[in-house]
Parts: structure tokens; C-alpha cells; sequence
DNA sequence: TTCACATATATGATAATTCACATATGTGGA
DNA sequence: TCCACATATGTGAATTATCATATATGTGAA
């Protein structure tokens, strides 16, 4: 599985895709919508976003009926597992409006 | 001292960037004609990117001299500290061949 | 003061990213 | 089959980052 530093570091450069990773990284999986409810965005943006880690080989994909569930890559170096844990443990403002509306979501009746 | 993950990682996302910081938090300290002889690159190119490192708070400068040198912010957070100690540890391979240039150029008369 | 050297910055051109929008694909159920 | 829904992707415009080059600044020595 390659996977170059730099890489790993361009996919974590944009807002949407390091909020992304962290909340996938904190509650080992979520599905597009959970993601669109999180962050506010519309869907292609959203999608567009995880395409590239998905690509890259950081998150893999899983569909389940309608949806899809993203996880980190069961390959993903350790290092780049520590990294994203990391971040998450030590920056718990950057993604806490986030966390808290997907959880919100996830207790309403319009949730997968 | 404000350090957000995402201009953290933005300042992580490119290759000039990258190896200059890994080389740095290795070295301890790193002046701008090591990073021009370990990375091969015209001085302005590292010398803007620096700059760019610096703006952030990731490294700090101290004149010595003619000489500029470079090492880690003293306020860099620690879990920043981390992520790059842990990436130079993980990845040898992405900043060994400047690493062994940097070395060289210490010994050679040219060296400051 | 003058020069040579190490480093920094300004600028305009070019390349890479991201965006919004439209449209396409895959799924389950009527 | 058809539809509604969840998700993916193509395209061109807008934004942003990077580059090469030229020039500026600060330092130590003559």
C-alpha cells in the first residue's frame, strides 16, 4: 500500500476533507448524508471530497443498500492512523459543531 | 499561540515545505544554504516557502551572523511536534537522499 | 563607505484546486 | 417496469498556489 507523506498531508489540507477524516476517525464510520448534515454542505461537494480520499486509499467505501458508509482503510499506515487520532484528540474545537449536529441527525426521524 | 490542524496541514502539503520541516525537526536546526544543498533548489524557492513556515508559527528564525538559521517554533503545539517527529520516523525514505546531501555539505568547504 | 555574500521579498505569469451546476448511476420498492 | 432517493461524476468558471525572475535588505570585511 503506498503511501507518501506528502500525499497523505495534500488530502488533509482542505476543510472539508480533514473534517471529514476526523469524524470518520472518531466514530469508525459514516455514510454520505451523515456527512452532508454534519458539515452543512450539498451533496457533490461532499461527495467530490471523499472520491479523493477514497482514491488516495484513506477512507475505502462500503454500500449498504441505499447508502454508503465510509471508514479509514483497514491498510492505512499506522503512522497515518496516529496522525489523524492525534489531531482529533488534541482539537476537539475544530470539529465539535460538526460532531454534535451529526449526532443530532443521527437521533432524527429524516437519518438513514 | 493559534495553530488551527488545517493551516497546520496546509503548510504540510507541499514537498518543498515538507521535507524542509522534516529535515528541521530532525537537525534541530537548519540554516537557508543546508536546505538550498540537502533539497537542490534555488535559494528564493526555499527562502519564500520558509517564509511561508514562519508566517505560521511552525518555525522561527534567528540570524547568526550572515547566516539565517531555522528550527522549530518553541510554541509549536505538541501535538504538531508529533505529527512531524512521527512522519520522519515512519518515512525515512522521503528525505533520506537530502538528509545525506545535507550532511555532505556540512563537511565540504563551501559549508558557512 | 564600498563591496561581496546570504537571505528576503515583490511581481507578473502559469499551473493546480476548488467550486457550482447539471447530469448520470445505482438501489429498493410500488 | 417506473419512480424516488442516495450518491457519483463531467464541465467550465473562479479562486488559489506556485513559479521564475528581478530586486531589496542586512551583515561583515576592506
Amino acid at each position: 500500500m503506498k503511501m507518501s507523506p506528502l500525499q497523505f498531508f495534500k488530502c488533509l489540507s482542505d476543510d472539508t476533507r480533514l473534517k471529514s477524516l476526523l469524524l470518520i476517525s472518531q466514530l469508525e464510520e459514516a455514510c454520505v448524508c451523515d456527512l452532508i448534515a454534519a458539515l452543512e454542505l450539498d451533496q457533490p461537494k461532499v461527495s467530490r471530497h471523499l472520491a479523493e480520499l477514497r482514491k488516495c486509499n484513506i477512507v475505502q467505501d462500503e454500500r449498504r443498500g441505499k447508502w454508503v458508509y465510509y471508514r479509514l482503510h483497514k491498510e492505512l499506515p499506522a503512522w497515518a492512523q496516529g496522525v489523524l487520532c492525534d489531531t482529533a484528540n488534541s482539537n476537539p474545537d475544530y470539529y465539535a459543531a460538526a460532531l454534535s449536529k451529526l449526532k443530532a441527525f443521527k437521533q432524527s426521524i429524516s437519518c438513514c
